[in-house]
Order: structure tokens, then sequence, then C-alpha cells
DNA sequence: TGTTAATATCTCAGTAATAAGAAGTACATC
DNA sequence: GATGTACTTCTTATTACTGAGATATTAACA
């Protein structure tokens, strides 16, 4: 496998010759959730990006490709929100989309300083032909689980997402990258 | 995280104008269940990458220190499995490690092609230093859930990751990825 | 109005990593 | 032994992206 961006991290489990590093139980519980929840993203994100990159496409673009193709025309800033990366990521990324001809820029009547990314026809096109298979690709990805397990991790999840959102948004060292993507 | 690289991948809640992609029940709860499994990746990642910054490391690089250090030496094809890179990267971070003096090459009287890697005492000292603020640090980005939660992600997540990763192994464009270091 | 701060995008140098393949070494089988 | 295959690390070129600052516009307020 590749990592994808700074997503390393495995194993934190303390237990060898020399270095001791007996951790409390609700330090070791979360050490532990992080390390399986770092390999489950990892894998899901492996398989995503192998069907993405099918058609030449990176992860990145296609989160911009697909935001559009979800909710319509959007700022630039809105898009670099939704798939967090920097702002000069979001310019680089549009341009490479727009010499591809899959999207256009548009001028905003009421902020003379912003710009809409729009799908082209030919954007649309290709989402329209590629996203069910995207779409299902994930589906399998996650069929290690029923329905109802999936339902309640993601509800676990989607606290635990939201917790650590609001406390790296405190934290001095990522507050500022944050405030660049959030 | 970072998915990092390659851990981008929003929300697929298909909903608006124009563009109808009305899926499944079970595709529409995976779709879900992955934007929240990469938000809550990302935003752990987040606070992982901050505190691992303040040493001037990147988390490849602590990947690699943290196996060390609870491992002891291994061969550099098995710190490669371990944290997830290319081969040609764990040279890179091995050798960036050696010239800041916190990690050597040792020769592998068994196999002269292979090299092990092993903590110096600086490295080490290193690692005993800063583990303990880091492992806090992800304690508290977990914190949403109290330890039952926590664990019972942990054991579904667990189910997910498995069968993830074995289905990635059996895709032919992960295979390929996946042979490099799995 | 003029001044200052906040926003939105863009530019560009720098970087951590990947990918593909080279070189050396081990091993299995003949 | 000789030969072919597999493995381990290293090399080199390329890449996708970040981070810091530049530019242009809007907003806030004295």
């Amino acid at each position: 496998m590749k990592t994808g961006k700074g997503n390393t991290l495995k194993e934190h489990t303390p237990d060898v010759s020399g270095a001791p590093v007996t951790a409390d139980l609700p330090t070791a519980t979360a050490l532990k959730l992080w390390i399986e929840l770092a390999r489950a993203a990892f894998a899901v994100g492996e398989i995503s990006k192998a069907d993405i990159h099918r058609h030449d496409l990176t992860p990145a673009e296609f989160g911009i490709l697909e935001a559009l193709y979800h909710k319509g025309p959007m700022l630039l800033g809105e898009v670099q929100k939704r798939i967090l990366v920097s702002s000069g990521g979001i310019t680089f990324l549009v341009d490479r989309l727009a010499k591809r001809g899959l999207v256009e820029r548009q001028e905003c009547p009421s902020d003379r300083r912003a710009r809409y990314a729009a799908l082209t026809k030919q954007g649309t096109q290709l989402m329209r032909d590629t996203f069910p298979a995207h779409a299902a690709a994930i589906r399998d990805a996650m069929a290690g689980l029923g329905i109802a397990d999936q339902r309640s991790v993601t509800t676990l999840l989607k606290t635990l997402g939201k917790e650590a959102e609001r406390l790296a948004a405190e934290t001095p060292a990522c507050k500022a990258a944050m405030t660049d993507t959030e």
C-alpha cells in the first residue's frame, strides 16, 4: 500500500523489552481505537483511491467533482472547506480540472473577489457515468459489517469526530492549520 | 488524516437538483459511514500530527520511531509494512532520521541484503520524553466517547478493516500497490 | 471619507512522499 | 555447481500538495 496523506500511524501497543510505557486504561483504550480507526480508514481509502485512479483522477480531484455533482456550483472557498485542502490546493486542483474540461470557473455577481466552480457538461457526464460504480465500491468495502452495525458505528463516529474537530480547533498548533480549511 | 496522503473524500449524500443519483439503502448507508469514518480519522490525525510536529517530525517519521521504541530493532522491510510507506519511502525516512542521530542502520548477520533499523540512545530518549504526552493527546482526541463506546467501536472497526483489507488485497488495482507493502 | 481589518483567490517555492526500476543477495531446483 | 526466480534495499525522477505571502475586493467603524 501507499500511505495516503499523513495517514500513517499504527500500533502503539506498549509491550516489549527495555522501554516501559505502561499507559493507564483510558489511554490504552484510546490508542487501540486510534489504530483501528486509522487502519480501517486507510483500507477503505485504498479501495476508494484504486477506483478513482481508474479514471485518472486523484482523490482530491474526485472530491471536487463529487461535491459539485451533488450540490451544484459552489464558491471555491466552500469546496475547499468541504474537501479539506489548502487554499493553494483548491486553486491548483480546479485549474487542473478546468484544463481537462471537467470544471469551469464562473464569476460571482455579488462579490468580485469570489469565483464559482461548476461542472461542465463533460464533467457532469463523467460523474453520471462513474459515480454509481464508485459508490458500489465503497459499499463493498464496508461489507464487513451489516447495515445495523454500520449505522451504529456511523453514529458513534459522528460524535467522536465532532469532539475531535472541536478539540483540534482550539489546539494552538492545529488552529493555524484548521482556520485555513475550516 | 492524513489520509494522508490521500485522505480526502467527504460527503456523498445524494440530493440536489439536476443530477439524480438515488442510491439503494445499503449503498447510502455505506456512503454515510465512509464520510464519518474519513472525517473522524482526519480530525484525530490532525491532532496527532500537530503534536508530532512540535518535535519537528512527520507522522511517518514518528511512526518509525514508535515502532522501534516498542518492538526494538526491526528490518527495514518490517518497518515498512508496519507504517505503510513505499519501499523508497522507508529508505528516505530512515536516512533522515539517521542524519538527526535518532536512528541507525545495523547489518543483518543472516542476510546481507537486509538492514536493521534501531533507535540510538538519543532516539530512545526522545521517545521516552515525548510518547506519554502524545498518547495523552490521542486519549483526549477520543474523549467524545466513553470507554465502553470506544471499545465497541474498536471491535466493529476491526471487523470492518479486516474485510476491507481482504477486499483490497484481491482488487487488481490495489493488489499491485499492496504487494509492495503487504 | 479614510483607515483598518477581514475575505477570497492566486502565486510560487518547498517538501514529503510515490513509482519504477537498478543492484546486490538469497534460495530452490535441477 | 549453474540457473532462474524472488526478495531487500537503494536511486532517481516525478508528483500532489502545503504554507506563506501577494493581490484584490469587501466590510467595519471612527
